[in-house]
DNA sequence: TTGTTTTAATTAACGCGCTAATTATATGCA
DNA sequence: TGCATATAATTAGCGCGTTAATTAAAACAA
């Protein structure tokens, strides 16, 4: 059945609920001059070290074309270096610079608060029931 | 606490949730020229007759500038008309004309059977809870 | 080895999100 | 009435999403 009104519609309800949670990080990202995309790449290059454009791509849920602008605003900005992989150089590696792992640490404490707010305010079991469902809708080949 | 692993976070799982019921949709409006903005700014103006451009632009949940370029592209197809209010000439009224009715009434079967298939594989009550979630995130102050 | 096919990354083109600034019209106040 | 303030819409500027096209390098085949 079609959804009657806009607010049971589902692609309406996530795109307000993304909104409302983003809405929280993104003055912290803006205050330090980071994109949202650009801080995802951060946090991937951090956590997993040095890794590939396309995996790299995939990890942080960003579009090739898209990560190709943001490494050249994160090489730019000394955040991350840039290097043909050996063997093969048609591959990119990308890896994290000083001035990268030295945002993340300084933005780390500011996001845990944020996180921490919104699970209190909404609630650890719901937050738990939401992302179980999220991940079934979208891993379940819906 | 923050999430430890990048499927667990809510920001990305509500991207990727939408992304993957987009992904559904998105071949219908490509279809018809229509981007995802515009199909709901006509959704809107379909089923609440001639709206005034601030409400339009909260209900169909575009910022005012996008909404600025939508109603030039919609305009420009004879999808809707673009009026100033009569008695306050800051205030523009949008209409759907009927070429843009036409092409609601044409892609609304469609969409419903991609929306049905949807509600099918994830189930009607996982839906429903799911949209209460979203919901209470939205609205709840989170 | 040479030519074809495949793969990785980039570029191109267009629209939207977002913030800030600007323009035009109304409203409020002295 | 005249001026300041407030409001609605638009414009400006930049970055990302998205699809398609292009470039460069590798893998494969004759």
């Amino acid at each position: 059945m079609l959804p009657e009104n806009t607010r049971r519609s589902l692609p309406m309800a996530l795109l307000h609920a993304r909104e409302a949670v983003m809405a929280r990080f993104r003055p912290m990202l803006a205050a330090h001059d980071v994109t949202e995309q650009q801080w995802r790449v951060l946090r991937v290059l951090s956590e997993a070290g040095p890794v590939e454009a396309t995996e790299l791509a995939e990890r942080a849920s960003v579009l090739p074309p898209s990560l190709t602008r943001i490494i050249k605003a994160l090489e730019g900005r000394k955040f991350i270096t840039r290097n043909k992989a050996e063997g093969d150089g048609r591959r990119v590696v990308l890896t994290i610079a000083p001035a990268g792992s030295a945002l993340i640490d300084a933005l780390s404490p500011e996001r845990r608060v944020i996180y921490d707010d919104i699970e209190q305010r909404f609630g650890h079991e719901k937050l738990e029931q939401l992302l179980d469902l999220l991940e079934s809708l979208i891993g379940g080949e819906n």
